[in-house]
DNA sequence: CCAGAAACGTACCATGCAGTATGGTATGAA
DNA sequence: TTCATACCATACTGCATGGTACGTTTCTGG
């Protein structure tokens, strides 16, 4: 690479972070992939925890924001359907890598916990517009399909997701 | 505390896992919070490796092997009830820092594999023998719901998980 | 009471990490 | 061509961590 960008360092950062966790995120292995040395790293981000915010950052626009303006861009009554596409094309091993991060840092906890609650209501919405019920019921069966998600990424990221509401169950 | 055992920096260091996650396991912090000093820790455990090893054996001890044996002594029939009561009373803090911890360690990691795989086989066993259910449906149900178990206790630490094998839902 | 073992303290070392200071090089606009 | 700016290299500092060597205290059985 002839030079390096800040989105490039991003774009090796979630590589990294997917492959070896938050914890092989040293400046100097970033460094050492990128081929560059701490004044290139220094130079595009603040400091090492300026970095991870800028990482946080991205995998949301990327892995949840992204997503629910696509499905949102599909046309009503099909985006369950969509949904359910989505979010079997996510990077699971990322949003691993990503809640195992926010055990560790205030600032991919607060992350997490934004995108868990986004993706649950968005979720619910769905459901709500798309089937017969009401927002309690549900809330519920978003708790119980998004539970049901994360427990499959965990557990076999490299499958599809469980499901309780596509109709294959 | 007089003086310090085996066992008693194993508790220790799980309740610190628990609070802290793995990286709030170094030696000087554990010494801290057992107000000893290296000589004590190093006199215990050969290494800081060896001391998450044994930490990774007491967990899976206490939270499935102590589990399944406690389930086990109960009767016949009345084992799936007992099995869901059991699970809600594990330290779902616990074992999501567990997991957390086997995305960093190779010996972590292996333990939470083979407590999966041996929590998931125990569910099948049990719905196999309790409920009239082949081998192979036995294993999908048991897979939705320890899915949905470890998406909960990641989502919810603080609340009973979810399931679909419970009569209330 | 005494010897040996178990538990513990203290002082050190090496390493890997984030961060900084400072100077150099490439690139695009005027 | 010139100059400002973006990009990058090198050489350092300070700190936290795992680990070791060796001596000291406390407990326990005979």
């Amino acid at each position: 690479m002839s030079r390096m960008r800040r989105s490039d360092w991003l774009d090796l950062g979630l590589r990294m972070l997917t492959e070896g966790g938050v914890e092989s995120l040293t400046v100097d292995a970033l460094c050492r992939m990128a081929q560059r040395t701490r004044g290139s790293f220094y130079h595009h981000f603040q400091d090492h925890e300026g970095f991870l915010v800028a990482l946080a950052e991205t995998w949301r626009d990327r892995q949840t924001d992204a997503v629910i303006a696509e499905v949102d861009a599909g046309r009503q009554g099909a985006r369950g359907d969509l949904l359910h596409r989505a979010a079997g094309a996510i990077d699971h091993r990322l949003d691993v890598a990503m809640r195992r991060a926010a055990g560790r840092d205030a600032v991919f906890a607060a992350m997490v916990a934004a995108v868990d609650a986004r993706r649950i209501g968005y979720i619910a919405k769905t459901l709500q517009s798309e089937r017969a019920l009401d927002a309690a019921e549900a809330a519920r069966l978003a708790d119980l399909e998004y539970a049901l998600f994360v427990g499959s990424q965990v557990l076999w990221p490299d499958r599809p997701p469980l499901s309780v509401l596509d109709g294959a169950d």
